[in-house]
DNA sequence: GGCCCCATCAGCCGATCGGCTGATGCGGGG
DNA sequence: CCCCGCATCAGCCGATCGGCTGATGGGGCC
């Protein structure tokens, strides 16, 4: 067997405290190489396209610019591998990444040693799961949760400001009574029947962006 | 001058690549030496008893167990300085940091060096905030901004359970009458007219454990 | 050309909400 | 001792909400 060459990655994190851990933890593998740090989402588009890594490590929550799911879809287009590495486990944020493109999904919280092993998985495209991951994905696929549409997500982020029916129809441009029928549809989707508990779960579930 | 000895640290983070992160980047300072790390609130109280340290790094969001702010509360206690190192700046994280005692406030997005100029002031007992986060405490001093109390965050746990007065009521073991004063009283602080808005703020401003 | 999803709208009605005025009791601080 | 913040409760009333039934039209998909 050749001696293979090490898996070349590339940092996507806001956080430099974040990045030196990567750094730090990675440096201990001799075939895993950081060819490159970026601290917001355009820098690791751009560093992504020029150094084209084997995998690109990528925090969904990035601050300033555009966010993380935004660049995993961007950088997944040019056919680049993105591992997601982020804190939270939701399943919008789960499915969004999913959907832009990731090659994986992993928490922070993970142990280094599967933080390794996820990360040569990918370079070679194969998927890996954070196990608590995975298993929403599963619960997911057995039991089909909220998908809201497009509209109702309108509908959604007009109520999570607290308006009511009337301000929500002037703001959408349609009548009372066609927000009432797609609350009534969110409601059901949501699993829940007052306006208050479809805005905590939509905070809760981080529905909208 | 004689030469000062090193502050002695000791970390307090739920991920192993803040840890790691904080480790690598600590180590390039050779007035600051790194005695100990803690995975969790409780471990963080046992080991700040144990090694007494100079300044305790404090992350707010630590999954399992007690969080960041009660083991704020406990090592301060003890006479050690915790310098919290968290990601949020809301209002909500900052007051209840500084109620259980907290020498200074950081966030993670914060440059190394300003983190280094922390920890040493830190470790004479004086105070460091991130510029948001000091933005916001002078914004709270002018503006006497929501503070709720223990009755009315109740009643608002209940509401963000997309509860009605009725079952708020029950729950809380009062009538429908006193629900409904203490929800305008909310509404009053926060800023809004309805339960959704109450919710949203919330859950934004993370009013709610 | 049907079928289904989605978005749109209407009207009805009982339940709920939000604002109002006003009242009681308790505890702490000046 | 009085004042004030806090928690408790009552009643009233117009506005809003949530559930219901039912209808129309556009766009995919087979």
């Amino acid at each position: 067997m050749t001696a293979t060459p090490p898996v070349r990655i590339l940092l996507c994190d806001d956080h430099v405290v974040v990045r030196a851990g990567l750094l730090a933890l990675l440096g201990s593998e001799p075939d895993i190489e950081v060819v490159g740090e970026a601290g917001s989402g355009e820098e690791a588009v751009a560093l992504a396209a020029k150094l084209t890594p084997d995998v690109v490590l990528m925090d969904l929550q990035l601050g300033e610019g555009i966010d993380g799911v935004e660049a995993t879809r961007r950088i997944a287009a040019t056919g680049v591998h993105v591992l997601v590495l982020t804190t939270y486990d939701t399943d919008a944020d789960i499915t969004r990444a999913i959907e832009a493109g990731a090659t994986g999904y992993l928490l922070k919280a993970e142990r280094p040693e599967e933080l390794f092993a996820a990360i040569r998985s990918a370079a070679q495209g194969r998927t890996t799961l954070s196990p608590p991951v995975a298993s929403r994905v599963m619960a997911r696929m057995r039991k089909p949760l909220p998908t809201l549409t497009e509209r109702e997500l309108d509908i959604l982020a007009q109520l999570s400001q607290g308006l009511g029916n009337r301000d929500i129809a002037r703001a959408l441009f349609i009548s009372e009574a066609t927000v009432k029928t797609h609350l009534g549809r969110i409601y059901d989707k949501l699993g829940v029947d007052t306006r208050a508990g479809a805005v905590a779960v939509a905070k809760e579930q981080r529905l909208l962006p």
